[in-house]
DNA sequence: CAAAGTTAATCAAACGATTGATTAAAGTAA
DNA sequence: TTACTTTAATCAATCGTTTGATTAACTTTG
């Protein structure tokens, strides 16, 4: 029936995410991956037409849930500008950890800068959330709430990257935080908490005077 | 002449280590390395061998100078941990962002979990520098000049994560930092003082009473 | 009802192109 | 000469893709 065509073309995303995310898009094969996701190599070209059909799929699966992560903040002028701040860390570090292969995906293809549509097409997805922060900040300034010489921008740097730096290199992170960071429970009871706790305290300190 | 041979495998290096920067290793051709270099694609094999040699010589030219980054800080207790903290900010930022294309292929690489023994040597070279750091904010917890209760793995991974974010992904840190962060120039200027200076802000608020 | 027709899904096999690597011959300098 | 470089041609292997045949599930027709 058509639910199961629907969850096998799922699968195939599944599939192709984790090892796009894992050997990158030229060291995935299109037989490797139809190899580990237990289907015929032409099915691929089958359903999405080509291998850049197929990575082009993984994205636009992804897309539309993340760019409306901040629609309900920065909207509502009766909280504070660091209210905010907490909301997204909070709202941030649930969404972009649990989905950290797609994540460790997304940076790699944003790294390697291809003229691609894809790649305006995701520097364009990410520079909303990026904004929505820079109001956010720019609103706390404004306001008197924040310092008013912090650097806005390497403070979003400094959110984005230090998730980055831990996800998407396990082999330093891992004898750094001395945890199984691959491990989704561990990324749930201690990763996830610990990158909320300290960005919190982080830039309690940084912003306020 | 003996300097034209090496200078001419330095020059096939420089090449190689841009051209796998901007493609990844699986992107980039020995007829494409070998072609931006103005040399056979043979002499490749000739000088190192193989693909992979080559990959592995990019690696070993530069790994000496950056395993000695830290040699003269940590051993003199005579300065407070925070000198210490300053001096390294400094060295690595200097260091560092000088390299920035070898820096984004390293942990392009990184992240890219083989199990060769390059992974193994490069993580074990850049935990050099991080137990480096950690011995330092220990000893600032230990003598009471940080708090106490300061997440040491994180603000590593707040230092490195935040430079690697700038610098492997330009697309996004350009429209953030308002210019253009490919160019030498403006990297020397602007961007290096800029890194430093917030980072200093950034760990002194977070890491003192 | 059953036979014939239609459709999408799946497969093994093969395609041309490109990959990293090798060869043997030509070139160069001491 | 002798030893080291460089070249074009070529190798087997792998790449992404296409093909034609087969299966299975519905539809239509008689």
């Amino acid at each position: 029936m058509d639910k199961d065509k629907i969850d096998k073309k799922d699968h195939i995303l599944d599939v192709a995410e984790r090892v796009f995310s894992e050997k990158g898009f030229d060291g995935a094969s299109t037989r490797l991956i139809s190899g580990e996701a237990g289907v015929n190599m032409a099915m691929l070209n089958y359903y999405f037409g080509s291998k850049d059909g197929l990575f082009l799929a993984v994205f636009q699966r992804k897309i539309a849930s993340f760019q409306d992560i901040l629609q309900n903040l920065g909207n509502d002028g009766s909280i504070s500008a660091w209210s905010k701040m907490e909301q997204y860390i909070e709202l941030y570090g649930d969404k972009v950890v649990a989905n950290n292969c797609f994540q460790k995906l997304l940076y790699q293809e944003m790294g390697m800068n291809r003229g691609n549509d894809l790649s305006h097409k995701l520097r364009d997805m990410l520079l909303k959330n990026v904004t929505e922060l820079d109001k956010i900040l720019n609103e706390g300034i404004a306001n008197g709430e924040f310092k008013k010489d912090i650097d806005v921008a390497m403070v979003i740097a400094t959110l984005y990257g230090t998730k980055n730096y831990i996800l998407n290199t396990p082999m330093m992170a891992e004898p750094l935080l001395g945890y199984d960071i691959t491990d989704d429970k561990m990324i749930e009871t201690r990763l996830k908490p610990q990158i909320k706790s300290f960005m919190k305290n982080l830039l309690k300190a940084y912003l306020f005077n």
